[in-house]
DNA sequence: GCCAAGATCCTCT
DNA sequence: GAGGATCTTGGCT
């Protein structure tokens, strides 16, 4: 069995067993969160397909950080990020690039975590065509496909019209628990093309999963 | 209205 | 590993 036909396998991956990441889940401390989300599944349905994967890495944002879009206070564009915890902030970079955010914390503090890396789980066909769509290249490589916060955004077809979408109660995008990880298995280190705070230790992901953007 | 910066991606070497 | 592409956004005049 090829590497390819694995993921393919898992296309029929039951998960609406999986019980739904509630409120209490989301108010966890912004820095704890990034550590936690680490494992659970994002699961979107879209025209009647369910595209899912496991967050592999993430980074945490919050307002007292000189790399945080809040940290120099409320702006149309970073009004999410000061929602209430479990929102979707979507926000686009470089121009032509999304980045998806879970926003943590209590109304009116600005915080969230990044997603920058999800091993598919369910609809790998799917995401890799909707890479295709959005890339320049035309080849890629399985783990090219979600290995970056901007090729999660464009696998699963998530971009600013999401921004604001209640991860609690929507039906359309939503986490579920999937898979734990041991704190040996966790690797907490610096942030990825942040100037300002690189220094600070935010960055988390999964050990030796291909799906991180940069071990 | 103009300008510079940016939580990235991709190609080339 | 390094550097270019590319365009939205916020700050300033």
């Amino acid at each position: 069995m090829t590497k390819n036909s694995e993921i393919e396998s898992l296309e029929i991956f039951p998960h609406q067993n999986l019980s739904r990441l509630s409120s209490d889940f989301y108010s966890n401390e912004t820095e704890t969160l990034a550590k936690k989300l680490l494992g659970k599944l994002i699961v979107k349905n879209v025209d009647g397909q369910t595209l899912s994967g496991m967050i592999v890495e993430t980074e945490a944002y919050t307002q007292d950080d000189p790399a945080s879009h809040s940290f120099k206070g409320i702006r149309n564009s970073n009004s999410m990020m000061f929602q209430n915890a479990g929102y979707l902030y979507v926000y686009t970079i470089y121009g032509r690039y999304f980045c998806g955010n879970i926003v943590s914390e209590s109304e009116g503090v600005g915080a969230a975590v990044l997603i920058r890396g999800v091993e598919p789980i369910q609809g790998f066909s799917l995401m890799k065509e909707n890479r295709i769509i959005t890339s320049i290249s035309k080849q890629l490589k399985e783990k090219d496909i979600t290995n970056g916060p901007s090729k999660f955004c464009a696998a699963f077809n998530i971009d600013k019209s999401l921004n604001g979408t209640n991860l609690i109660e929507s039906e359309s995008i939503y986490l579920t628990q999937f898979k734990e990880f041991a704190d040996s298995e966790i690797v907490i280190t610096t942030r990825i093309g942040v100037h300002q705070g690189s220094e600070k230790l935010r960055r988390y992901y999964v050990r030796g999963n291909k799906f991180v953007s940069k071990q």
